[in-house]
DNA sequence: GGGAATATTCCC
DNA sequence: GGGAATATTCCC
């Protein structure tokens, strides 16, 4: 029953990068390539060993790949190394990585950092990032260094300035926190000369 | 090997609402509850006929839900229903749908509008929204073909970091002040109840 | 093919 | 507990 999130663990290589990037501001080539390449990349080669060229394989050149049987790949192959059994959920994750498809007439799928024995190279596959809808396609045309430079500015003074609140924040609330703290002293203070008085006074009434 | 699969098909309930809302700005009643949550409730309805109360069930009112094994709840009964097994996986989504935990001592967690018997309720459970930070995420990484001055960019980088560093402080301060604020209470409480005993106490002795 | 929502993962 | 990245789903 719980076969496949076993096989998927055993599969997913250990070394996902989901979170933390790690590499801030720098090249992009040493990064650890995200799952869905490395998962599907291993599927061609596993797949040369297992025989399921008829099913899924690389072209000729070794240049792209092509899914022979959509049907056959989506239902056993597609859930041995993902979470689902969905063609067109695969299809999707290629769109977002920037394969493009070579033919109308069969599921042939390119990269340009996607080849045979490349497996290196997929740290050079990027994701596409969702363009912010912020701002309209039509703001950005003209004058762009300005319009960035100005915008970027703007941020930096924004999370400046946000920055310093949270600063005057962290004073006020290790204020409060000393407060409670000589509260606390206080309290405890007034419990035991409390005790103390009324074990005398006990003492003395006996 | 696809049984997970075909099972979650099968318990999905055909009717998960991804994507488009289509009452945009109007009330929230009648939408169809997320997936998430209509799952984690049919698997607390089920539970009962399959005895797997041992493992999770509702608490004896019916307000919320107890996970009284966490081992054999992630192992078996989270393949059954979601695409993991992880109890941390389901622990993210039960905050992100506002759930709390009502315990230290055990797993119970409680939402207003998730009960017992209450599954139209559910529909009036929304997902927290991800604060739009002052900082579209946009501004992060993308662009790197555009060579702005690094040193800016680093510098925005560092910006980000320190603030988000800020607000986690933020975070830990404030529950340093609830504990405290807590213990006021308690040596409040202590100091007065000792009060009124040793009134009597001295009452009865004069 | 891609936008956008929810789901899952990783990290602090 | 939640931010943020990737994964999966649904819809246009």
């Amino acid at each position: 029953m719980v076969d496949n999130n076993e096989l998927e663990l055993n599969l997913g290589l250990g070394n996902n990068n989901f979170g933390g990037d790690a590499h801030a501001g720098q090249s992009p080539r040493q990064r650890c390539p995200p799952p869905f390449l490395l998962k599907t990349y291993d599927l061609l080669e596993e797949g040369e060993a297992e025989d399921i060229t008829k099913i899924v394989s690389w072209n000729a050149e070794g240049t792209a790949f092509v899914v022979w049987s959509p049907a056959e790949f989506s239902e056993l192959t597609l859930p041995r190394y993902f979470k689902h059994n969905n063609f067109s959920s695969f299809i999707r994750q290629l769109n977002t990585y920037g394969f493009k498809k070579m033919s109308s007439k069969r599921w042939e799928f390119k990269h340009e950092k996607f080849q045979r024995g490349c497996r290196q190279m997929l740290g050079e596959i990027t994701r596409k990032k969702c363009e912010p809808s912020v701002f309209p396609a039509y703001l950005k045309s003209s004058s762009e260094e300005n319009a960035t430079s100005s915008t970027e500015e703007n941020n930096q003074q924004l999370l400046m300035e946000e920055n310093k609140n949270l600063k005057k924040e962290r004073l006020e609330l290790q204020m409060q926190i000393d407060e409670c703290k000589a509260l606390e002293m206080k309290l405890l203070a007034c419990l035991s000369q409390f005790m103390d008085t009324h074990q005398t006074k006990v003492r003395r009434l006996c």
